[in-house]
DNA sequence: GTTTATATTGATAATACATATCAATTTCAC
DNA sequence: GTGAAATTGATATGTATTATCAATATAAAC
């Protein structure tokens, strides 16, 4: 089996469990949403209304809302992260390994996403909280600038 | 004259020029939402709502969308800046030294905002760009947690 | 000071994204 | 299978922001 399609299992795993933990009901519409959403999406970043159009193509019965209810219950069960990149429109993208953390590059000119991680800003974080007595749940770290093929023109 | 003061001024220059230099008009609505920012939100990060409920007690008279309208062209002038923490709301502050730049932490539970800065993650930062041959135009970058009152509970 | 062109204003409508509502349907424990 | 409870999809509502536009204010030209 690739590392991809593992991944996917286990994240199918984890979500199975969710719902089983939370008295939630499997539903044919979630199946097709995860399939699309982790057969489609890995290493993008989507919003719900990208998601829905290409889904209602092959499954017009299925509803706007639900995409935007289940692309929820994915980040809730911890398998999917939400990202806002500042144009208004929520982003969701696959967690493709736990102890990955990445950050973005966002192009102002194509609107390309590039990621990145960086162990010496983590560990700045860190120390920056520790030393305000803050206790750190979570963080937002952008770039906003030119794209290496945007720049030259 | 105090150093505040002096900002203020340098501020109130700044806008002058910039509503001249695009051929704009100063208005008394400009000046009473000047005042009010300039004077009471120093070091803050007030939302259009409070700016506006606030202006509104002494100056019935002012406008919602003027509100909006005229923190959009502090921005602008690069007399203050917008952030965004989340909540969906645009929050603004009045930028006190154009030397200064710095980020942000939120408490999750009492919502206070505190500010940081740091070299070392600055530096990172246009390091990280310069390998992605990436021309950094702006970022953004904080930290979400719980603030030292509020961890005690 | 008067005229005139242009920017601004405030009320309101419109937009955009997200969430709430709710009757009909589906799921699943029993 | 039965019934309680969750889910669905269509639609309404909410919320923050922006657009519209006639009336007005500003400032340059005279
Ligand atoms: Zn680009
Ligand atoms: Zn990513
Ligand atoms: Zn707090
Ligand atoms: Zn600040």
């Amino acid at each position: 089996m690739t590392p991809v399609a593992q991944m996917k299992m286990d994240r199918r795993k984890t979500f199975n469990e969710f719902i089983s933990r939370k008295r939630l009901k499997s539903t044919k519409q979630r199946d097709v949403i995860f399939e699309e959403f982790f057969g489609n999406y890995m290493g993008r970043h989507v919003t719900v209304e990208e998601l829905y159009e290409d889904i209602k193509r092959r499954y017009p019965y299925i509803g706007f809302a639900t995409v935007y209810r289940t692309l929820k219950l994915f980040r809730e069960s911890g398998i999917a992260s939400e990202r806002n990149f500042g144009d208004g429109k929520a982003r969701y993208e696959p967690i493709r390994d736990e102890r990955e953390h990445h950050h973005h590059m966002i192009c102002t000119e194509c609107g390309k996403i590039y990621e990145f991680a960086n162990n010496q800003v983590e560990s700045c974080l860190n120390q920056i909280a520790k030393l305000n007595e803050f206790k750190l749940e979570n963080h937002k770290l952008e770039i906003y600038g030119l794209c290496s093929s945007c720049r030259g023109s």
